[in-house]
DNA sequence: GTCATTTTGTTACACTATTCACAATTGGCG
DNA sequence: CGCCAATTGTGAATAGTGTAACAAAATGAC
């Protein structure tokens, strides 16, 4: 299966599709339909069908899907039998709220060093991880096997240290600063931004 | 016009031309074409065009936008001119973050209030902030005229949260919970979760 | 004042995404 | 075994989004 013939939006949901497995297999459930699937993520049976159908027949009719088989399956699709290793960019307090982030170990995403460009955090110590100056991101990618560079550092510097990522061999940004970030072709780029939420939330609250 | 007949897609980007915009001004720009804005972006400036459309004419032909002028109607069109109160549910690490983050204030989103559901966390002091127990929301929604409601709560205990928030007049919901909250129609819903994205993102990295 | 240049707002078109609808299977039950 | 109810996978229909292209208008040069 070619990535490019994919969708990226149906690749956006399939993350959506494991978390309601994983929350259906909690509850005991052995085998599911689109139907159970969609109701938990408030969607139509129809797309998730027709989303899993650019990957393959997963399900039996009449009876719905293995739930472990399909998990099992979007996990493979998504690359998430890997481990994945990041690294952080920025220690200020942003940085070290993510660094104390408990959520994305327990999905194989793993933080193994911490930068800053600042010389007065370079040595001293976040968490478990001991700040490295910039110098050292070649080193890191080569030896630790690191892919992901999060960014959160201020805006006006994040531009920088993302060409300086993407320099060293980082394929895909996290990026917590505001800002619209180039990279080159074949990085992928993900921003969190919660402002913007807010500001086209205010659009459907204002006048009521 | 009526929020109906805009496409929620157009709302989610007239923050970035907001951003676009005061980036253009701090430059010194005074009066900016849609090439321009959709350079910074990596839009067309067809689709920048296209999407000012739906709320009138903002600019000159053979000159562009008076850049003060447009980021005054955009700011309008979003609501932003009005100032927002938020409370946060959950005083966890995550929360602390929340209300430690200082990129709300400066775009008018003002955190009034921090409510936590465990007994041990209400009465202690985070940040500015007493923690206040569930039943004082209604107070709070009436009294401080909050509309919005951050939630950083444990997964299992969100759409319990999110439910009261709405019971108690809420309108607007920032969910840090990894979940696909359920909530009537007339409240309006952004979740940030950097998993999904990092979930999303490994697709397109894998195999490399 | 005329002409070349720029850039808007908008219409028409191409592309993408979602929903519908149904044949094909499956499993359970009497 | 044969029938009923459930559910998939998918092609066709619908709905939604983005891009291209151009007339109209504004500017500035000469």
């Amino acid at each position: 299966m070619q990535s490019g013939e994919v969708p990226e939006v149906v690749v956006l949901r399939l993350p959506l599709y494991i978390r309601a497995l994983l929350q259906l297999q909690r509850e005991g459930v052995g085998v599911v339909s689109s139907h159970q699937i969609g109701e938990r993520l408030h969607m139509t049976p129809a797309q998730i069908r027709k989303d899993l159908s650019y990957f393959g027949k997963f399900g039996k009719q009449g009876r719905g899907y293995c739930l472990q088989v399909l998990l099992d399956e979007l996990r493979d699709i998504l690359g998430l039998t890997e481990d994945w290793r990041a690294c952080l960019v920025g220690v200020g307090r942003l940085g070290r709220a993510i660094i104390n982030y408990t959520g994305f170990a327990p999905e194989g995403f793993t933080i193994v060093a911490a930068f800053d460009s600042s010389e007065e955090q370079v040595g001293g110590s976040v968490g478990e991880f001991t700040v490295r100056p910039m110098a050292e991101l070649a080193d890191v990618v080569n030896n630790l096997g690191v892919t992901i560079g999060i960014v959160a550092v201020p805006s006006e510097q994040a531009q920088n240290v993302i060409g300086q990522l993407v320099d060293n061999g980082i394929k895909g940004i996290l990026n917590y600063a505001p800002i619209a970030p180039y990279v080159p072709e074949g990085i992928v780029v993900r921003n969190i931004d919660p402002v913007l939420s807010l500001q086209s939330m205010t659009f459907y609250l204002k006048d009521k």
